[in-house]
DNA sequence: GGCGGGACCATTTTT
DNA sequence: TGGTCCCGCC
């Protein structure tokens, strides 16, 4: 943990930052997590007889729970003035408290399965749901309201623009009236609040005067938009970092234009990190001149200076196909010892690649996993219990019950008809969950967990116990004997399960709701756990804001890296790919070895010109 | 047996 | 944008 004696110049400037807006340009390695929590918890510390508060709003989940780590650290049992949430996570917060005043119910729950979403658009007739949805996605990144839409429009065009106005109001209307948000529109139903009660958002400006936020480069106008509402004046107290290198969510709505906006919506002052303590300087260095090439720039951000002296590896090889470079890359990783492997991460652009070299290393005795963070849970055993409680919340949904009744199917055969218990619960007039529980009872090993369900979310909701119930019965079952087989996938999904509930008693100190629960259950992540000496293999997106000792990189070829897409699109893709480059090279600090091949599945590719751009590779 | 023409393949994924 | 393979036609 740094202190404030071990910063630098522009560390402790950032740091010691009071009033008025900045802007905090960090690149990769530059502390900048250490700065926006050390700053927080300045000004909560120098300010101990007021409670206004401080809003911290990041990207992802991650990025907000690690910031709450440091500011737990720094502040202890101060931190009640401090709030840290992902922008989702704080719309649905503000949703629940003051979402009555658009018809919302605070016990909303939240749709993060791109299934159910099609479903809503099936139930209204809608031709072609995946287009349509993805075009009502992007109105809600944009923050194109309906009214707006004929912009976008030709004139020759707008009977197709009607019919989308109408299928984008039917749908908000059909999610408030299901009681279920998606992503998007927790955006959107956000920012409408603001707009149309206006004592709400000047009630939040009183609490936060100072808002943060992490990792500006990746919102989208959206949320932009929402951010503007909750800090309006040009002299508000924003504390936003950001690096523009980046910017690799474009195809989010994330966009260079994004700062400049910022730049002249407020009164901001400009100030860089301009130290990596994490990359060794030859590493830093192909980083500048790789990024040099993008012309979308903030003009004033200078290269990025490299902190230690030590020296760092670059290495560059090429290869005839893909087969020899996964053969060079298995006599790579095998040069470093087997206790360092989980330091290894081997990264490609696409997961075409990343697949082919994960079965490659694992064929010639090198440990490997592809890590990817899977939303879901996956062992029938936590997907019946999960759909139990998500049952017990939205006590109608057909759809819930139709997933409950797949995944208790899964767990031992017993073959359970979602048809039949919606019917059964018709004709006894009871609910959809006790009627599954009544007839899932059957079942010897579920029976037991049955009749915990009646008493602890039918007759009375105790979901805690409910649960405390359900996997101490699995946990019995699970290690009566080797059941591994029987059961694939709960240790996993266990661990996950009681990390993430966990976090939720820390966060609302036991006291939460079923909705508020699941909620955060749905928000959060889940991760799978890696073997021991275990190379990781990720894409670069799902490498970002890491850091390890030793990087590889295959694939650095035209039409792979940059992607044949980027090249067909035009030069703002290009950037985008540029800035996927810096940011795989930069999770590197001690070594990177960088790889090429002149054929991939029988084409013939030319090397990537990022090489050339780099110094490492002649025209 | 030699030829012309068409098919083949082409990204990332948070909230 | 590529190279290669296979099919059908002459």
């Amino acid at each position: 943990m740094i202190s404030v004696f071990q910063l630098n110049e522009s560390q402790r400037q950032a740091v010691e930052w009071g009033e008025k807006s900045l802007l905090v340009l960090a690149g990769p390695g530059s502390g900048k997590t250490a700065v926006l929590t050390m700053r927080i918890a300045n000004i909560i510390k120098n300010s101990p007889d007021e409670n206004f508060r401080i809003l911290g709003l990041t990207f992802t989940v991650k990025a907000a729970k690690e910031m709450k780590d440091r500011i737990n650290m720094l502040l202890g049992n101060m931190d009640n003035r401090v709030q840290l949430r992902t922008f989702h996570a704080f719309c649905t917060d503000l949703l629940r408290q003051h979402g009555s005043h658009l018809n919302l119910k605070p016990d909303f729950s939240v749709i993060t399965d791109e299934k159910d979403r099609i479903a809503i658009l099936k139930e209204l007739d809608v031709d072609n749901p995946e287009d349509i949805l993805s075009r009502i996605d992007t109105m809600f990144t944009h923050g194109i309201s309906v009214e707006e839409l004929p912009k976008y429009f030709t004139p020759e065009n707008q009977t197709e623009c009607y019919d989308l106005q109408t299928i984008f109001n039917q749908y908000i209307q059909a999610l408030s009236k299901e009681n279920q948000l998606d992503f998007g529109s927790m955006l959107y139903f956000t920012r409408q609040l603001l707009e149309t009660k206006p004592r709400i958002a000047r009630q939040l400006r009183t609490v936060y005067k100072y808002i943060c936020v992490d990792e500006f480069q990746d919102t989208n106008l959206a949320q932009y938009l929402i951010l503007k509402l909750l800090a309006p004046t040009e002299n508000a107290n924003l504390f936003i970092v950001a690096d523009e290198d980046q910017i690799i969510f474009q195809w989010n709505g994330a966009d260079p234009k994004r700062l400049e906006s910022l730049k002249s919506d407020y009164n901001i002052e400009v100030l860089q990190l301009p130290y990596n303590y994490r990359c060794q300087k030859e590493i830093v260095e192909i980083a500048n001149k790789l990024i040099e090439h993008n012309s979308y720039r903030i003009h004033t951000k200078k290269p990025g200076i490299p902190f230690s002296d030590e020296s760092g590896t670059v290495k560059l090889t090429s290869y005839e196909n893909f087969d020899h470079e996964l053969s060079g890359l298995v006599d790579e990783i095998n040069v470093i010892p087997l206790k360092s492997r989980d330091k290894c991460l081997l990264i490609a652009r696409s997961n075409k690649l990343l697949t082919a070299a994960n079965k490659y290393l694992n064929e010639h005795s090198i440990n490997a996993e592809i890590v990817s963070k899977n939303q879901d849970f996956s062992s029938p055993i936590l997907l019946t219990m999960y759909f139990c409680l998500k049952l017990a919340n939205a006590a109608n949904s057909r759809s819930v019950l139709n997933k409950l009744c797949a995944s208790a199917t899964d767990i031992n055969g017993l073959v359970l008809s979602a048809e039949d218990i919606s019917a059964k619960a018709h004709v006894e007039g009871s609910s959809l969950l006790r009627a599954f529980f009544d007839t899932a009872s059957q079942s010897e090993i579920l029976n037991p967990v049955c009749n915990a369900g009646i008493s602890y979310l039918c007759d009375t909701i105790q979901f805690q116990k409910f649960i405390e119930i359900y996997i101490n019965h699995f946990d019995y079952l699970n290690t009566d004997d080797e059941k591994d087989d029987l059961f694939p996938d709960y240790k996993d999904d266990k661990e996950n399960w009681t990390r993430i509930a966990q976090d939720i008693e820390d966060t609302y100190e036991g006291n939460v709701g079923l909705h508020v629960f699941l909620q955060e259950m749905d928000l959060t992540p889940k991760l799978k756990s890696i073997g021991k000496d275990c190379v990781r293999l990720q894409t670069v997106h799902s490498a970002k804001g890491m850091e390890f000792d030793h990087v590889f990189i295959i694939g650095l070829a035209e039409e792979q890296f940059p992607t044949y897409f980027a090249i067909r699109s035009g030069n703002k893709s290009i950037e985008e790919e540029r800035r996927n480059c810096f940011v795989a090279i930069t999770r590197a600090s001690k070594s990177l070895y960088l790889s090429y091949a002149n054929e991939y599945f029988g084409w013939h590719k030319q090397p990537s010109r990022f090489l050339k751009e780099m110094g490492l590779l002649n025209d």
